[in-house]
DNA sequence: TTTAGTGCAAATTTTTTGCAAAGTC
DNA sequence: GACTTTGCAAAAAATTTGCACTAAA
């Protein structure tokens, strides 16, 4: 049951769920998803890399231009985790917090579990859905903090 | 004790923490500091704008530059609300945490008690450190969500 | 076939850098 | 006066767009 990281995990339906909505399933989509899905968390240049290693002549417009379908349709999603560099991962991959580290820059993913009270709250209080998926708790690390 | 909203609120000593540092206090840095204070959310672009709507000539480099020296004493920090678009504020003002709504693109300011066991959690399970003022929420606002 | 999608090249937008002149301490 | 900082102009990134051609349905 367990996925090797690195390992494609596109969805299966995904040919389906473009053509479902009028829009055609085409190798460079597919390998876009199969890019995101085994980089985890990847820039649209890491994507653009990544696919032009299986095969060549994919322009980084159409990289660009795919992920904004994919994630418009809800297949993938984006985070800033950096800098300003948006990454991007599967929606279905998304069940995660980021913790990223302001000293050494490191990223952790942990169980969604930690935001459960927030999440409660914020529905209660606010009446505001959230999306736990797309939480980046930003601070320092164990390592990285002041006093250890 | 109020504050009016838009009315700059730059630390007393702004001027001594540049010079304590080794850094010299210019009127350049003065401005970028009271717009960050005043616009609360602001991309360098915003900043600039609002800079030279007081002082004219200042250039856009000076602003990313100073922004980038007063993030690295604390005085400002940056956070990603939007897409790409970093968004500075002061460092002092950043008790609060951001919710983002996906639907409408409101943003809304609420108090950061509601990360408190958030914040409780990650300290005591990873050792984790969080910067309250950097946590932003996606998700759906109240008026924007499927179900209301 | 028909219409959407891609590659390519060029245009934008955003951010960074080198350097001489001006300003701060 | 010594050493920073700024303005300017140009470079480098990052992202977007127009359009003719290719390919999916």
């Amino acid at each position: 049951m367990a996925q090797a990281p690195g390992t494609e995990r596109v969805p299966r339906d995904w040919d389906q769920q473009l053509r479902a909505r009028g829009y055609r399933a085409t190798p460079q989509r597919q390998l876009v998803l199969e890019a995101v899905a085994s980089l985890r968390h990847a820039t649209p240049e890491d994507v653009g890399a990544r696919v032009n290693q299986t095969a060549r002549g994919v322009n980084i417009s159409t990289i660009y231009r795919t992920l904004e379908l994919l994630e418009q349709l809800g297949m993938v999603a984006h985070t800033h985790l950096g800098h300003g560099a948006p990454v991007y991962h599967l929606a279905e991959d998304a069940d995660h917090v980021h913790l990223v580290c302001r000293g050494c820059g490191k990223i952790t993913e942990i169980s969604p579990d930690v935001a459960r009270p927030l999440v409660a709250t914020l529905d209660a209080e606010q009446g505001f859905e959230t999306d736990v998926g797309h939480l980046t708790v930003y601070g320092r690390c164990a390592d990285c903090r002041p006093r250890p």
